[in-house]
DNA sequence: GTGCATTTGTCCGTATGTATG
DNA sequence: ACATACATACGGACAAATGCA
């Protein structure tokens, strides 16, 4: 047999894992077939790679982080991530649903639609950290008030939303009180005189944190890949006051935006 | 000492993790300083961590895989990636620079302002994969043509650039040519009679591929964090036309939308 | 409820390949 | 040619969580 460092030998980390990825892609592991989504031991796929069960630890590890499948210590095994797709469309925030026709995008709501609940997972008022803090125009040492929610669709967690207002604009409000505001955050700001007008959103990649794993039902140390969806929310006087941070764990979400030519146009 | 599997000799190679990238960030192994952006090697590093050279070697490929450092095997080290943080605007694309006042977007603006380029790697026809077939709306089999590039920000490669067009639109024109198209494949196409009037935009997080690793000038077999930003462009009879994949890897990259609420507007 | 077997999580030490200088 | 140092993978070991008898 090949030896460990031999030409050949390398690579088959990589290579078992891309072949997990297309078996999960493919549907062996199904949720409904009788495995329930178990992968086998890492032991049994390790004997079927030809890979000792420390690299076979490291192939699922490498499907954890892409949020392929879910892993708990203890006699329990690791089993198929039941995300379903997301399609989270920022711009539906302005926009009152109105009709588009367009194929692609009609298709990307449709999928969208799918039933989903959100659970509150604290509302606090704390110092704004130094991020959130600039991009709300805060002193140092200046409070924000921040609901964390995390969304459900199809019983499984599948994005946190945290959101912060600097805590003088709130304070007081029902916006504090840690029950959903059925009426959104939105329409508190835009009846204490704060309708917002415009939103900047910035997206980059990281990984989940440790606490959002926890939010997600994911094992506390096995990080995934993110989006991380952060929104400056301006009033008609254009300050800045709310942020949004989303986390969207997973191959699976998706963030989508329409632009369009500006109307009053005459030719470049 | 704690011996391997005790309470506390657990997740050390996450807290070395954190520890680094703070370091990182604070500017540790800087690479204007004497070190050149270089680390300590992994078994200097694993001795001040309380680690062996191979868990050390597993906090190196952590970091790697966030896209802070790069490492090529042989007698070099890892050393602290120089990127750049690229802010990238796809609503440029229709807007004509209009003067904006706020202050986030003008200061987010600047700072991609940077002088970049940008190089060829490959102009081809080819059969189009089913994905960006089905974007396209092309019959299984039909061609595209595809232009790949690399956007070099500071002489660092940082994003990677696919074009796709349907090969019966661009066939025979310059933009096959495998120079710089000056003007554009946007204006190319307008030319053609299918200028842009829509674009729809989706963002999902994945890994670089090995080919885009090579592209970026990354080790072949080390992963990195990143956004896939997937673009499909309708002409004015909204028919697609050009298919865009840019890859941004590394977390320093930022994707950033504007959403403004509608003008003409009563009052939800 | 208790104890045991199973399985994952984590880390060590070792060995070989390979690229760099 | 040689030393250095990363890349990969092995076997072994212990802790912790889980499921089951």
């Amino acid at each position: 047999m090949t030896t460990m460092g031999s030409p050949e030998a390398k690579w088959r980390v990589d290579t078992a894992t891309a072949d997990m990825r297309e078996r999960i892609r493919a549907g062996d592991f199904r949720p409904d077939d009788g495995s329930q989504g178990q992968l086998p031991t890492a032991n049994t796929l390790g004997e079927h790679y030809g890979l000792s069960r420390v690299s076979m630890n490291n192939v699922i590890k490498n499907l954890r982080e892409e949020g392929l499948v879910e892993t708990r210590s203890g006699n329990r095994g690791a089993i198929v991530r039941p995300w379903t797709p997301v399609i989270f469309l920022p711009q539906q925030e302005f926009e009152a649903s109105a009709g588009h026709n367009a194929d692609l995008l009609t298709q990307l709501v449709e999928a969208a639609a799918r039933g989903g609940s959100s659970r509150i997972d604290s509302v606090t008022a704390e110092p704004a950290d130094e991020r959130i803090g600039a991009k709300l125009g805060l002193r140092p040492g200046e409070h924000v008030a921040v609901r964390r929610r995390t969304s459900i669709v199809d019983e499984v967690a599948t994005l946190t939303d945290d959101s912060y207002v600097p805590l003088r604009l709130v304070d007081g409000s029902d916006w504090m009180d840690p029950g959903n505001v059925a009426r959104g955050t939105n329409q508190v700001l835009a009846e204490l005189g704060h309708k917002l007008e415009r939103a900047v959103d910035e997206l980059r990649p990281r990984y989940t944190t440790a606490e959002e794993n926890v939010r997600l039902g994911l094992s506390p140390s096995g990080s995934v890949n993110a989006i991380e969806l952060l929104t400056t929310g301006f009033d008609s006087e254009d300050l800045p006051v709310q942020v949004t941070m989303l986390t969207l764990p997973g191959p699976r979400n998706t963030v989508v935006y329409e632009r369009r030519r500006p109307l009053p146009e005459a030719g470049e």
